[in-house]
DNA sequence: CTGAACAATTGGTCGGACCATCTGGGCCCG
DNA sequence: CGGGCCCAGATGGTCCGACCAATTGTTCAG
């Protein structure tokens, strides 16, 4: 249990006791000197937990004061919000034509050349392989990018991430992903396509075309587990009513 | 420029030899006493920065053989982007008018009276008030929650994020909500009657609205801002020129 | 009752000391 | 000559005691 740094351990008691709630946010921590009494280690062990609490934000520390709880919120590192794919999905949707649309209207040729790469690569790769998630990453980054807007490229890269971060919702993404990789192919060229018209409203159209398709490929997905599923328990219950009149 | 606490300061300058190079990912940093006699600070000094640095992700410290430069992708865990305002309010302009439209099409009587709220809080406040400031946030919040995908709240709320906690955009929209009241006031009673009627489609033009009015603000303000700097600059050369013409 | 000076508390830094671990090189054995 | 063992030096880990500086609560003079 013990992290080899003693600073660690002695972090996690202090931590603990700040979620106990023998401390709460706003109160005071006990002197450094009466923690390390307390806690029998020396004071430069208290420092420096105290150093990492404060460079996690949890703490704050006051020269000559004391340290202080913050509030708890800011000190858990953002966790990530509960999103179902679907949700993810529409956000996609929207956000994602949007920033194609903007891309259209201002797109280079070097960037249309970036976008060509990609969808070769995907069109040579098959749904698991990883390199063709990459470039399917990759192609929506530099449209992203090519909005010419770092705001929006920044959300467009925070959803990215939460489609690879949040368990479930990656779950659905790549077993909806590794069927239909024609679909993919036919639809990035689309995409593709409007933005080297410079045609906005085509760009954007397309784009939204490839998510419709995704949402409703993840919906017939999730409709076909359900059904697995809902047929697996009706077997069980079928071989548990067997058994018991069978007795 | 020294953070009052030293082991800031140390971790800083620790940091920019890294960033130098002097030190690249992989590398091992010189021992911590002789860190110590280069900087002229005691051993405890550089061990408190080199803990800062290490719950930062920065560097790896390792018993007994030292500490060692982590490569620095894993370390800067989501830095904030480098965003302006007016890109930040492009990305809220798209993002929020079509969370709007969402909202409109299944937002609940309560929520509506939720907005109602925030709206009279807004009337009554002026533009430094962090209550008002509060309101408005919760304004496009709740709003953003009513589209009822979790997705789109989370983006939104990272952008107020940003808003927040990038200073120069902070400095922007400090300035440019201060005045103008009267037309955030406007903007959100139109917005949140578009909402009541059930109106998508002017639910998302009125947010719209608000964020093209803000955006307009921001580009006189920045306009106003840059002829003064202009006016200063020019009038410290003209200073220069005519002491020189007087030598 | 108010305000200023004081004293106790508390964090900030230092130097030195000792221990555990790791690393590299030399030594011994095969 | 080569490989494995072992030890000494280097390095981080922890502690102690001391002193400084900022803060804060108290006390006392006006």
């Amino acid at each position: 249990m013990s992290d080899q740094r003693l600073y660690h351990s002695v972090a996690a008691r202090i931590e603990k006791l700040i979620e106990d709630g023998s401390y709460p946010p706003g109160s005071r921590l006990p002197a450094e000197r009466e923690l390390a009494a307390q806690f029998g280690v020396s004071r430069v062990a208290i420092r420096e937990a105290e150093i990492a609490l404060q460079t996690l934000g949890r703490i704050r520390i006051k020269t000559g004061s004391g340290a202080y709880v913050l509030d708890g919120a800011n000190g858990k590192d953002e966790q990530l919000p509960d999103v179902s794919a679907f949700e993810l999905t529409e956000a996609r949707a929207l956000f994602e034509s949007e920033a194609a649309a903007l891309a259209a209207a201002q797109i280079d040729d070097e960037t249309l050349a970036e976008l060509d790469r990609y969808v070769e690569i995907m069109a040579n790769t098959d749904g698991h392989d990883a390199a063709g998630e990459k470039a399917d990453h990759d192609f929506h980054r530099t449209i992203a990018g090519a909005s010419g807007n770092a705001a929006i490229t920044y959300v467009i890269e925070t959803l990215w991430k939460l489609r690879d971060e949040l368990e479930p919702v990656k779950a659905v993404y790549e077993s909806v992903c590794s069927e239909d990789v024609g679909a993919r192919a036919t639809e990035h060229s689309e995409i593709l396509e409007a933005l080297r018209a410079r045609n906005p409203s085509a760009a954007r159209t397309a784009m939204r075309n490839h998510f419709t398709r995704l949402l409703k490929a993840m919906l017939d997905e999730t409709e076909q587990r359900e059904l697995e599923e809902l047929r697996r328990k009706t077997s069980q219950s079928r071989e548990r009513y067997l058994k018991s009149v069978a007795i």
